[in-house]
DNA sequence: CTACAGGTTGTACCCGGGTACCAGGTCAAT
DNA sequence: ATTGACCTGGTACCCGGGTACAACCTGTAG
């Protein structure tokens, strides 16, 4: 009997782009990038993924969402791979949390804003310094 | 005695960029866009901006930063001169606002993985699922 | 054997958001 | 009158992140 459990599931480029929520040019663009590994290859030349890559390609997709941009994403794999260096790691994690940081506090600014904005809308009313955009143009008026 | 408390300014474009942080030619590049109404010149034909400019283009820069596109600030723009009608308003800031919960979530779960990073490292530690690669490499593993 | 979906490499293009560069014009100081 | 910093419109280019297209190959179903 050949058969473990789930032996490393051998996705064809386009099944494995449909798992990842990508498209196919996608995953090619990743790997010309090096932002993936090649994958193995199976019969007739065709990319065999398996399930990491494909929760890999999730997981750029996450970090590109918090406003990584890919460069960063390959110095941050790089580094886990090397180890995790620390020296190198933390500098680059501090950044990114302060950055995190300040969109967090930006975002809640403006949800608030958004959501005055909403309710006075509701009330019917005039909204005069709607602070989103003559509020979101200035920052107190 | 001809002189209120400041007049409006009369920036010229290289005084208004430096005020609002931008580069001279994103402003001009803003007004082509339909972003920024054409100020009014003065002698020499010169662009002379005032102080509320500025700080509509801080506003722009802030948009942006919390993820909106300029093709989006245009549209809330749009709607707040028109008298900010309600029913237009409503979906659009409701969509954002669910844009903005979405990354409020994602940049909290982004923190707290980073944090227990750089923990980890704190600790001199292995950090083998480091939860940031692959951990950003799975949501779960 | 043929059709057809879906692979392969390669190169070119698109979009958003600027940037760069050019060949002048303008204004203030010297 | 000249110099230098700054302005003008216009056009072309760049970068990140894909997307499209061409020309060919593969493998399964009928």
């Amino acid at each position: 009997m050949r058969r473990m459990n789930e032996p490393t599931a051998r996705l064809k480029i386009g099944e494995a782009a449909r798992a990842a929520g990508v498209h196919v040019q996608t995953l090619r663009y990743y790997e010309r990038r090096g932002l993936l590994r090649p994958p193995a290859r199976r019969g007739g030349n065709y990319r065999a993924y398996d399930r990491a890559a494909v929760e890999r390609v999730r997981a750029i997709k996450r970090a590109q969402r918090l406003g990584f941009t890919l460069d960063e994403v390959e110095q941050l794999s790089r580094i886990r791979d090397g180890g995790l260096d620390a020296e190198r790691l933390l500098p680059l994690v501090a950044e990114k949390l302060a950055e995190i940081d300040d969109k967090l506090r930006d975002l809640r600014r403006m949800k608030r804003s958004l959501s005055q904005l909403v309710e006075a809308c509701a009330c019917g009313g005039a909204i005069d310094h709607c602070d989103v955009l003559d509020g979101l143009g200035a920052e107190r008026r």
